[in-house]
DNA sequence: ATAATTAAATAGGGATCGCTATTTTAATGG
DNA sequence: CCATTAAAATAGCGATCCCTATTTAATTAT
């Protein structure tokens, strides 16, 4: 990745891949709306035009941002699902890894995307567009799972996996936003263990209190 | 309501309950940082020092702008769960009736409340803490239903209430969520089939495709 | 009518918004 | 050294942010 070739002119002063951090970071915290260029630029230690010519505009910033972060914050969970676990077990291991990353003790709580711009302005259509596609997308791949899990008996032929899928994005939502709210790593985890007694098939033996 | 007496001084050119109306709808499909005081005195046809001699702050507006929210769009749903239904039909009636406000026609997609000011600059904090505030209110309700529901041998005792309230919590965070990115009535409610089937005791028998 | 009262409208302040034209700096190639 | 190249820094643009000091308008009481 990394290219130390001098070449002429004057060296860059910030990193691309450093200053796309820092961005993620803030976006992450402070959300798309929430967080101004000069914070940014502020942050990463450069001047207003360095981050224009760096990145084109805030819009593109936060494009790249999330790209940056989705492959370094959920880049091995997808290899959870593609896994040859069976799939209740992978899912099961796919929410638990999501809990924890929505409760890092030196992160922004909660997820960058599942609850990011969701209201917002009129001029902001296109970014919040953005992040819709970005959850769409993750619940194709939990979908696609579960269809793998029907076509290897694992679910009930006709299972609706579209909903299901669906359904376990909402949980997955739900847990960002309660993480956003302060929700520590064990409560996401009991509200998991509840979501996966809805597994079809499965009886329900959760949801007790210790006593 | 109405106070039609007249006194002295120049009329109001606005009904306070009007103006609530207008910044509700506004807030809710565009959020607190997305929506300028410029577009709330537009929509509400008055200028600026109006709306700061009615209201006394965007903030403040905010907050007056929720409770007339909450009061007309969920008013009614308390009364689900106060009802003397089983704990299981109230509960699945009062998700129904959120899945029905967040598809409303005419109405902006998904809950004023539930999605609220998750992400937010750091001058938004206090506004953020009034929603986050509201929403754990929303699930103490719950938890108290299904505290009552042990205690009337609907559950198990021992039941954790508390999990389960914030279980169905992220659902209804869930399903806001969805329905900001343009989910459809029905597939909310295919969804709260499968949350339902998460109730102690049921078994699943829901979550398949109509062939 | 006139005074008193209440609220609206005018006009704009200071700060910040996203962004950029222009100039300056720091490196390499000859 | 000097020219070339490439990126950073300076300085500030027009627009919009939330909010308000001041003036004007519309009503009732006397």
């Amino acid at each position: 990745m990394e290219e130390p070739v001098r070449k002429r002119g004057r060296p860059r002063v910030l990193n691309r891949d450093a200053g796309l951090e820092i961005a993620a970071r803030l976006f992450w915290e402070r959300g798309y709306e929430g967080t101004s260029t000069a914070e940014l630029t502020k942050a990463m230690g450069i001047n207003p035009p360095t981050l224009y010519s760096n990145f084109g505009s805030k819009e593109e910033l936060y494009r790249q941002a999330l790209d940056f972060s989705i492959a370094r914050e959920s880049g091995c969970r997808a290899q959870i699902l593609a896994s040859a676990l069976p799939a209740y077990e992978a899912l099961s291991r796919y929410l638990y890894n999501i809990a924890d990353g929505d409760t890092q003790p030196d992160k922004p709580a909660g997820c960058m995307v599942s609850t990011a711009v969701l209201q917002h302005a009129e001029e902001n259509a296109s970014v919040a567009r953005m992040t819709a596609e970005l959850r769409e997308a993750s619940m194709q791949v939990l979908k696609a799972r579960f269809d793998r899990a029907v076509s290897e008996d694992e679910l009930p032929a006709g299972t609706d996996t579209d909903t299901l899928a669906r359904f376990y994005g909402a949980i997955i939502q739900g847990m960002s936003a309660q993480a956003c709210d302060g929700a520590c790593n064990a409560l996401l985890k009991r509200l998991i263990d509840v979501a996966l007694t809805a597994w079809p098939g499965k009886r329900t033996t959760v949801a007790r209190n210790s006593d």
